[in-house]
DNA sequence: TCAAAAGTTTCACTTTAGTGAAACTTTTGT
DNA sequence: ACAAAAGTTTCACTAAAGTGAAACTTTTGA
């Protein structure tokens, strides 16, 4: 079967969603911790366009589809590593990364 | 004081170091792994051009100069929150991370 | 409308990054 | 040569990522 249509939520979705508006305590602690909703976010889109489901990239990659779910979705720190195996591994990819000074 | 003068070795005399020579089962198993190393390297090339001593960009980061020679250093997996606060509050950068697929 | 597929959530467990103090080794500058 | 600063290593502990099974919810396609 095809991937579910996901329709991805943007940022200031995810934020109001997790940390509650804007100028509460809890949103201003986490506003700088957002990276991890920015890589899910990267990956589904890359997942889709590959036209894979959770599974099937779970699969490939040598994992279960409720990970790969947690990862699209959740707050969770990610691995580089861990990235990198889904990025290569699963879709076939490459991922980048550099230091901007 | 100035930072050392550290040579940053390479990733063959790394991968030799770390991991013994070419060909051998421990290498091979090993190969696909180096990533934390080319990190670290990356790390600490910031960290000299910004002539900063690795207990200097401890201390901006909030962690001991142990923990910034494990990273610089070591085979330890990194987080990429752990990386970005480094890379951020420490060296004043910005992190970058893409998926090229 | 409704079964099957896709995706999410919960629970419980294992592994490992993150952490600091302290002892140690290496480099620096005089 | 040698003291002080820079960097490394070890040890031990804590918090959080990694993991899978299974129950659950949502979407798809006929």
């Amino acid at each position: 079967m095809k991937p579910k249509n996901n329709k991805l939520i943007t940022l200031d979705e995810f934020k109001e969603k997790n940390y509650g508006k804007r100028g509460t305590k809890k949103r201003d602690e986490l506003e700088a911790g957002y990276e991890n909703f920015k890589i899910g976010v990267l990956l589904q889109e890359a997942r889709l366009q590959k036209g894979l489901t959770q599974e099937e990239l779970a699969e490939k990659v040598g994992t279960t589809k409720s990970y790969i779910s947690k990862i699209e979705n959740d707050i969770k720190e990610v691995r580089i590593s861990t990235l990198q195996k889904i990025v290569e591994l699963g879709l076939g990819g490459h991922l980048d990364l550099s230091i901007k000074l």
